[in-house]
DNA sequence: TTAATCCGAGACAATAAGTCGCAGCTTATC
DNA sequence: GATAAGCTGCGACTTATTGTCTCGGATTAA
């Protein structure tokens, strides 16, 4: 029996890859990776993939600029992006070039696998004022990003030492 | 001369409004204000009103729901979403329920009006960044105020040491 | 009145940030 | 292809900020 989907996984992790194809492939989801900006354009002419998963961040390139790439071939595609530095920024922005859903690692394959069918049943009506970490986490990462992910010049920006951004990223991405 | 455009701003602070509406009449924009979800969708049949600012907290009632109704009535109108604090999940939700964008407060008037059009290519054309500690100081402010002072309060529900709120508070009005 | 809550603040330990320096790596520029 | 400039990661040290515990006094509700 053949599987009843097939998705490519964009992210330049190749471990992040591996280990997720295989958990799909028990949920009988087939997936094949692509870990750069040309070759997912050139995987996703093939007609059986239908959904993907999106990484933003592609090793200097940026997964915001191939995602309305990848829908100009494939408009009927299912594209669900997944970063691992998440912003609202970054979340109204690949929602406007036709993602159909924004996750931030980790997440698990069944909250991947539903990523794709949100629920109407909506997640907080009454968000909770998110605490000062979060919020200078998400100022930090849309700074970052406006600059290319560039560690001096968003200290600067920000106002703040390098070494501090520096210590802040560090453990931000060992917990996250 | 008539105002070249007419917005309606959907938020339940009376002052935040007024303000607004002061502010948008200076750049030649007429608004009106509705300060709850039935009144919103009285006042949204008035077809000179192309643009709405919607907050998404209306003391109770929630504005992500009110959003599709809006555009039921209305689907050429476009929607701002504008929120006290914000969420990558409510960022989503919203996005995928209409709006044009997704800001947080506070935001300036040129901001908000610059929001209805965003460009493609996100060009270098911003304000300055805010350091983090402009955003810390503005965000504590917000939920202070949404705690009516309640120093303990918004320490709690910043997730924060009350002692240090306390400290920080004192600091910034020995400055201000 | 009693109990609960909030506030300001002292004191000290734990943690984080600022500072300096260095080596390795890219990326222009000539 | 050598030089220079800029970015990066990180060690080590000093300084600043936070967390924690603790009062006493003020305010408020039962």
């Amino acid at each position: 029996m053949p599987p009843k989907e097939h998705w490519l996984l964009v992210d330049d992790d190749q471990a992040f890859t591996q280990v997720l194809i295989r958990s799909l492939a028990r949920q009988d989801i087939a997936a094949t990776a692509a870990h750069d900006y040309a070759s997912a354009l050139e995987t996703i002419t093939a007609p059986e993939i239908q959904r993907c998963v999106l990484d933003l961040n592609l090793a200097g390139e940026s997964g915001l600029q191939l995602l309305p790439e990848l829908l100009k071939q494939r408009p009927d595609l299912e594209v669900l992006v997944l970063t691992g530095y998440g912003s609202i920024a970054t979340a109204v922005e690949a929602m406007r070039r036709g993602a159909v859903n924004y996750l931030c690692k980790p997440v698990t394959v069944q909250q991947l696998i539903r990523g794709f069918d949100p629920v109407e049943g909506e997640p907080e009506l009454r968000p909770a004022p998110p605490s000062v970490e979060e919020m200078e986490w998400e100022h930090i990462q849309r700074v970052l990003n406006e600059h290319d992910g560039n560690i001096s010049a968003t200290a600067r920006a920000l106002n703040m030492h390098r070494r501090t951004l520096q210590r802040k990223l560090q453990k931000h991405s060992r917990w996250r």
